[in-house]
DNA sequence: GTAGCTGCAAATTCTTTGCAGTTGT
DNA sequence: ACAACTGCAAAGAATTTGCAGCTAC
């Protein structure tokens, strides 16, 4: 049977909290101004059980570290910033693809990632009224890139 | 300058005769039959130099690890196949995406990838005239999944 | 002859796992 | 009590990199 540590909680917590996509280090981050002890293992098991459970689900972007969020809106797509990588939910959906694969190829399911400019990272000339740009410069600017350097 | 070692040329080969795109450890294994010597790490420095170049391109797919193919048609998308695992391109494109964005955000790119079965894994009931199973079942069945177990 | 390349092994990054001690129920 | 959970550290997997020797030009 499931228990309910304060890391967990913590994690839980983290995740219903944020209006986007969280990268295991986010939760990290995040769980650990509730509990400063808590260590990654955790988070990842956690994050594991949390998923089996159906409560979250992952997250795949193409060349970027599994994501997390709470289970909600059924099939939905991502869109990830190319200023500060954060990744956001977008509702909406192209509907059938299927007409776009090759002859004797079945088409099931899709993926649609869009790529651009979040509101927080609007280039100046796309908006008159704009916030001040180091606002925008002041946001969690995770470069997440998958493996070595 | 670049050199035209026996290596490179293999490994150049490799992908130039696969008609989808391949993961590293697929470039060796094909590469290793001209070079039987060949380590993986010479894959990844020419791969890496290769796209530099521009004459490869990496194809990123949602939890996948990328592979790699010849730079030709601009923009196309991918199809992965649920049964085999292999990645092949679709020379269709949905269009103009940005609707689909929050207010706010600005759409500067996409990225599609459709998940069903490839011609080759085609559901029984799906074809009338079909192969013997036993010939779909012989295929590449490289098992993807990123990291550890 | 020498700069670029190669194989090998060690290092790095992300993720999982083993273990001994802690804690929720 | 005792199974589930946690922190830590080691293991694993994909990728990069340092180094000494090899080789194309």
């Amino acid at each position: 049977m499931e228990r309910n540590t304060r890391q967990r909680s913590a994690i839980r917590d983290a995740i219903a909290k944020a209006d986007r996509p969280l990268l295991p280090q986010e939760v990290l981050d995040a769980a650990q101004q509730l509990v400063p002890a808590m260590s990654l293992g955790t988070v990842y098991r956690n994050l594991k059980a949390l998923v089996e459970e159906g409560e979250l689900q992952p997250v795949n972007l193409p060349g970027e570290n599994p994501r997390f969020e709470v289970v909600g809106h059924q099939h939905h797509h991502h869109f990830q910033c190319r200023q500060c990588q954060r990744v956001f939910d977008v509702h909406a959906c192209p509907g059938d693809l299927s007409h776009m694969a090759p002859q004797g190829f079945t088409v099931e399911d899709h993926d649609v990632t869009l790529y651009g400019r979040c509101k927080d990272c609007a280039l100046p000339a796309a908006k008159a009224t704009r916030r001040k740009s180091s606002e925008a410069d002041t946001h969690n600017h995770t470069h997440t890139h998958r493996h070595v350097g």
